[in-house]
RNA sequence: GGCGCGGUAGCCAAGUGGUAAGGCACGGGUCUGCAAAACCCGCAUUCACCGGUUCGAAUCCGGUCCGCGCCUCCA
């Protein structure tokens, strides 16, 4: 048996098929934007970076697109209060959020369309809605789909749109639609919009929000493509918007396999800034967490499961990391000495069984929890093995190996780049060691707590004093 | 109201019919000059509650209580 996912349109685990074998075309839903993105949209990333790498290393060769939406109510009104230009604004948090991308560890996938350069296409995308009858023009120049043309609409979210009443959130301006639950695929320009718009054969204006994700995925993916991803809460009207826009442009299937992350809450709580715990990936970084810590604590849970975040699981989170580090450089130090002769046994062993545990739970729907056990046991094992000096230098060097295949997934296993201790704190360290050849212990002790405050841990062991980094 | 998710140890979190993974924290021990790290032992006779089905249920069925999400542009 190979991979399997719940997939959101049928409410079922089945086995992913692609549509050509060995290969994976993932369309993702990406940020807008607007501002920095929270930790409650990494989480989604996260996921989507732990489906793609695990597909990868499962034998597929990936292809991802993630959209950037760049023009959409918010960045237009932000733009303006900020008095520069959309392109300016928008470059702004598109560059926070790469950097974002970075400190968390997720791969870049293949492409980042804009919203902005692919206003041509969803144009081209609407006149073949218009022609095929499934949308029409308003009075004031806008372009709406008629939901009532696809029978289909309402099958991904099992959203019944007949009971859909006009109601507050129903924007004014929309008032040419011929059904509420019909939604714009191009929205006429209004004052709100300033210097922004594109000519169109509607006259002047912009894309609806929904389009974009048809138009591009289309551009870049084909018509049907295999996984589409992103927040629970874009099952409604987001995907089915998208879907009801591409099926009845092309006539075919969009998407095989509908994948949605739930939500994150903090402290059991929904994440807003009203209560004062909304957190971006910034905040966490300057109360001195790092992008691994938080990448441990958002991959722990399972995707489909709502996540509660919390700042102690930040902490949990670091010791367990540092349970990782330490092994992995006691089989480091080892594997340098390679000193032979071949792997040992235990070792070989140790590796196939975790392997095994590994993929056995991923594949179940990403199923990230008893892969996890299966790590954590691994590094007791080893520990243990090491302990009683059951493992060869070139044991060793395959233990490592190993982890570093599985951190082509994982992505936090890589151990942190240790700073160097400066010449004051080497003097200190071999002054202690002068003073504990002695036995001055009570010097030495002094030396320690010392070293302590300048933030450096010493650990004394058969080889000599190791120092560490306190946190 | 409609659609959906969940309640498992101090915290996080697997397990969906065969007798409770893993992580963090905590307590005891081995090692160590003392520590740290590592390892060993311990840490839920019990899975929100009440009934039922079954040889057997955290897992299935019915009911109750509690928490959370989406319901027109929020991952």
């Amino acid at each position: 048996m190979g991979i399997r996912f719940f997939n959101t349109l049928t409410r079922t685990i089945a086995e992913f098929e692609p549509l050509v074998p060995a290969a994976a075309r993932i369309y993702t839903c990406g940020p807008t934007v607007y501002d920095y993105a929270h930790i409650g949209n990494f989480r989604a990333y996260v996921f989507e970076d732990l489906l793609r790498r695990y597909l990868q290393f499962r034998g597929y060769r990936v292809t991802q697109v993630m959209n950037l939406t760049d023009v959409d109510d918010k960045t237009i009104r932000s733009a303006r209060q900020e008095g520069m230009s959309l392109n300016e604004f928008t470059a702004r948090y598109k560059r926070a959020f790469f950097e974002d991308l970075e400190t968390l560890n997720i791969e870049r996938v293949e492409f980042y369309p804009a919203a902005t350069e692919h206003v041509g296409d969803m144009i081209a995308l609407i006149e073949t809605l218009i022609r095929k009858g499934h949308a029409y023009v308003s009075g004031e120049g806008s372009v709406y789909f008629d939901i009532s043309s696809f029978p289909n609409y309402g099958r991904l979210s099992r959203v019944d749109t007949s009971g859909l009443k006009a109601g507050a959130r129903v924007v004014h301006d929309e008032y040419g639609k011929q059904d509420v639950a019909d939604f714009a695929l191009w929205k006429a320009w209004d004052e709100a919009d300033g210097d922004v718009s594109w000519e169109s054969p509607w006259g002047r204006g912009r894309p609806g929000w929904h389009i974009e994700c048809s138009a591009m995925s289309m551009k870049y993916l084909g018509e049907t493509f295999d996984i589409h991803t992103g927040g629970i809460d874009n099952i409604f009207p987001h995907h089915e918007n998208e879907i009801a826009q591409s099926e009845a442009a092309t006539g075919k299937p969009f998407v095989r396999y509908w994948l949605h992350c739930a939500h994150l809450i903090v402290e059991g709580q929904k994440m807003s800034k009203s209560l004062g715990n909304f957190y971006t990936l910034r905040d966490l970084l300057r109360r001195g967490y790092s992008g691994r810590e938080v990448r441990f604590v958002l991959i722990g849970t399972h995707y489909r499961q709502s996540l509660n975040f919390t700042l102690a699981s930040l902490d949990a989170a670091r010791n367990a990391l540092a349970r990782i580090d330490d092994t992995r450089r006691r089989l480091q130090e080892l594997a340098y000495r390679r000193i032979g002769p071949g792997a040992d046994q235990t070792s070989k062993r140790l590796v196939s069984r975790a392997e095994e545990r590994f993929v056995h739970g991923l594949d179940d729907d990403l199923n990230v929890a008893p892969a996890l056990a299966a790590l954590f046991d691994l590094l007791r094992d080893v520990n243990r093995a090491l302990d009683r000096n059951a493992i060869t230098s070139d044991g060793a060097s395959l233990l490592e190996s190993f982890l570093t295949k599985l951190d082509r997934v994982w992505g936090f296993l890589e151990v942190e780049s240790q700073e160097q201790p400066d010449q004051e704190v080497r003097a200190l360290v071999q002054e202690r060691e002068r003073q504990r050849g002695q036995k001055n212990w009570a010097e030495a002790d002094k030396i320690r707590d010392r070293l302590l405050k300048m933030g450096w841990i010493v650990q004394d062991t058969p080889d000599g004093p190791h120092l560490r980094r306190a946190k």
